[in-house]
DNA sequence: AATTGACAACTTGTCATACAGGTGTACCAA
DNA sequence: TTGGTACACCTGTATGACAAGTTGTCAATT
């Protein structure tokens, strides 16, 4: 490649050692030259082989812990744990776009939601009821004509929600929300543009923001409860409402 | 926890340092402290800040560059390049081995499941309850010394569980149960082995699966939901505590 | 013979330092 | 204004050292 598309930064700044190294590591785990258990070379030797620093192999081996096909352990070496990359929980992308597989979506992310309210209104922080608070607050004046008055609406929208995730304390509802959510920006924005043309905007979220914040704050899980599950009922009911196409109007 | 626990090699080789900044820069991300496009600070001040070496910060930006997270320049710097892993959702496997953060993977999956049992009392097919009552029998007479039949137990159990999650239709709960199920299926057999030494073995949660699968044939979505969380709770308890180490009995 | 315990020889994990090479900016000269 | 250039700062890489953990050996002990 020549050097000066390489330099317009579009593609291949060269690869890097570490770069090369991984690759070479990684093709001798999937290739099976190194079967799974078994253990590779210690790191000093690999980098005398490689002709590269053992810097350079620590950063491939640590890149091929992070995608799970290596372990290792201080004292003992670095094993094979598997031949293909971890795959973790993952939505396809194009999952997203269909009707049918966005309700499912919407409905796993019900129950995880419900329980992060329960949870919230048991167990939260002072700090994170406020800003649960505040969260719903700012809902309140988010809105406004345009793609801009929109996006910020679905944003403190999420905002709100990821509050609440975060108010549990357990990382991994945060994590799994903000992986949700990230999943369904887009398609959140999509609806509410389209309730804005046909002019069936709902400020019910809002209020509902204010009832769920306000069962968390008194520590009340059952209510809590049933009011997430009742947002997140209606919320979902509205926004598939909206991204259905209309006879009424044109396209 | 215990040092000779520990060593025991089930549980929690303690996170290396590399781990736990890969953490706090994921967490930074994820969270939108750095949004993405923002330049990181450079690896010193970040060293600097976290107490560690420059290696340490180096593999830690190394593994959130195979995660497609960040990518990184020379001469420029490092650039948050997405604010969610290319691979989705995924529990780092030592965070399994962790008492603390296991519990709050039971606790996600007691989000999760407690709708599912009601989604399952709700609309399941025919077929599927007789899959789930199926399942519970099977769980029955799952018993057996040794580790073979243990690790038969986990997995009737499991599959109970699987049963309902599929019962939703929903593929997103199957998938998810799929790979929470995996990630803690280990764990489970270790413990279970645990309360077998111990003779502490109970064969209430039978019981509690039954009482599950009649809930969901008879369609009561709130009582399916009230006797799933029940029985998540108790297991979670019953694991979490032949988890812990015993002062009772030589490691 | 079986078990214990000390020890040596490995391994990975971390630190400190140094330098090469790339990039952006402030400043100076034409 | 323009062009270059020195400088400061960044990541990429190399090297050497030591800490901390594991495994096998082998002699001493029971």
């Amino acid at each position: 490649m020549s050097k000066a598309f390489a330099a317009s930064g579009f593609l291949a700044r060269e690869a890097t050692l570490s770069d090369q190294a991984t690759e070479v590591l990684r093709h001798n785990i999937v290739n099976g030259i190194w079967a799974v258990g078994t253990m590779l070379p210690s790191e000093t030797s690999l980098a005398g082989n490689l002709d590269v620093s053992r810097t350079v192999i620590r950063e491939a081996v640590s890149r091929l812990k992070a995608e799970g096909m290596l372990s290792s352990q201080q004292g003992r070496g670095a094993f094979v744990a598997s031949d293909r990359p971890r795959m973790g929980f993952a939505i396809p992308e194009r999952d997203v776009e269909s009707l049918r597989k966005l309700s499912q979506i919407l409905e796993l992310r019900l129950g995880l939601e419900i329980e992060a309210a329960a949870i919230a209104a048991l167990r939260s922080s002072d700090q994170a009821r406020a800003a649960i608070q505040a969260a719903a607050d700012a809902f309140d004046n988010a809105s406004g004509g345009g793609i801009p008055g929109v996006s910020q609406g679905v944003t403190t929208d999420l905002d709100f929600h990821r509050a609440i995730c975060d108010a549990t304390g357990n990382d991994y509802y945060l994590d799994f929300f903000n992986y949700l959510g990230a999943s369904l920006r887009e398609t959140m924005l999509v609806g509410r543009l389209q309730s804005v043309r046909r002019g069936s905007e709902s400020n019910e979220a809002v209020r509902e923001h204010h009832l769920i914040a306000q069962a968390i704050t008194a520590g009340d899980a059952t209510l809590a409860r049933d009011r997430m599950r009742l947002h997140l009922e209606m919320s979902s009911e509205r926004l598939l409402e909206n991204l259905e196409p209309a006879d009424d109007l044109p396209q």
